[in-house]
DNA sequence: TATTGTTATACTCTATAACTATA
DNA sequence: TATAGTTATAGAGTATAACAATA
């Protein structure tokens, strides 16, 4: 029981740190900003869903879902709330009938960019007193990171 | 309208490329570790749950709870799956016999070890030609952050 | 045939309210 | 009276399967 514990040893604890500060992290955010999300009437996942369909500009539906990790019922479904919410427009497009371009109202930058002013809020009086170099390392480091980890993009869920 | 629209400025774009990043890292390390959580025979949650219980070293539920910044119903439950999985055990402290201590098993340690290294595997592979400092800066600015963020623990949740 | 999106349906997760027991 | 935990119940969120339209 000893030896199978000691074959086990706590992996590179700088990993468990990070990963255990980030959750914790996100998880302190996402929960102060809790409040602005009421205020506006959305969702933590519709304001997922609005930041993508604004960051990835005019992509179809599974390309957001990709991006969220979710199934595409899922967002086709979210997609349905924020559409009724006047935040964000579908439409067919052109070249591919298939696809479902979406778009953001003009309501739902406003929406979009109201909701990241308060994250930048609660982010930034955290981050007052860490000096200027650090935080832009840290950021470097998380783009570098996403990137890696976004390469090889996850197969839409292979078993295993 | 455009000049509404001008009144909100993206804010530091730093900060949402940091949020947005660590979203995205969070998301994809999770992604990648579904199959061995599924291996466990446990959830994300129940993952998360266990690694509260085990870093907190014998606190009640309801600090775990606040941690988990979830309802103390939804961590009873998760608890009543995790003892019937054998991986925790609740037994009442003896100095205030309301509280429920929570400690892991043996089986419980092991789970959580070989999930911790899963991660730091995923994690490590993409970290891999990061340069170390700047690592071990990310992790510092990452603690940091969630100290302040912690600090003024966010209350139960009042409104607005 | 393969792909994009949608609809129908069931399951998991989480929260609020009400209750028990300790303090 | 207040606090820690539990039970009962309802509501979000998500997934899989089946379907429609287009390629």
């Amino acid at each position: 029981m000893v030896a199978a514990l000691s074959e086990l040893p706590r992996p590179d604890p700088a990993v468990e740190e990070l990963v255990g500060s980030v959750h914790g992290i996100l998880q302190s955010v996402l929960h102060r900003v809790h409040p602005a999300l009421e205020a506006e009437r959305i969702s933590m996942g519709q304001f997922w869903a609005l930041h993508f369909v604004a960051s990835l500009g005019s992509k179809g539906l599974s390309t957001v879902a990709r991006y969220l990790a979710l199934s595409a019922p899922s967002v086709c479904a979210k997609v349905d709330e924020l559409e009724a919410a006047g935040l964000v427009v579908r439409h067919r497009a052109e070249r591919d009938r298939r696809i479902v371009e979406l778009r953001l109202t003009p309501k739902g930058r406003k929406v979009e960019a109201r909701l990241w002013e308060e994250i930048a809020t609660v982010v930034g009086r955290a981050a007052d007193d860490v000096p200027r170099d650090d935080l832009a390392t840290a950021v470097r480091v998380f783009q570098d990171l996403r990137a890696r980890l976004d390469g090889a993009t996850v197969p839409p869920r292979s078993g295993a």
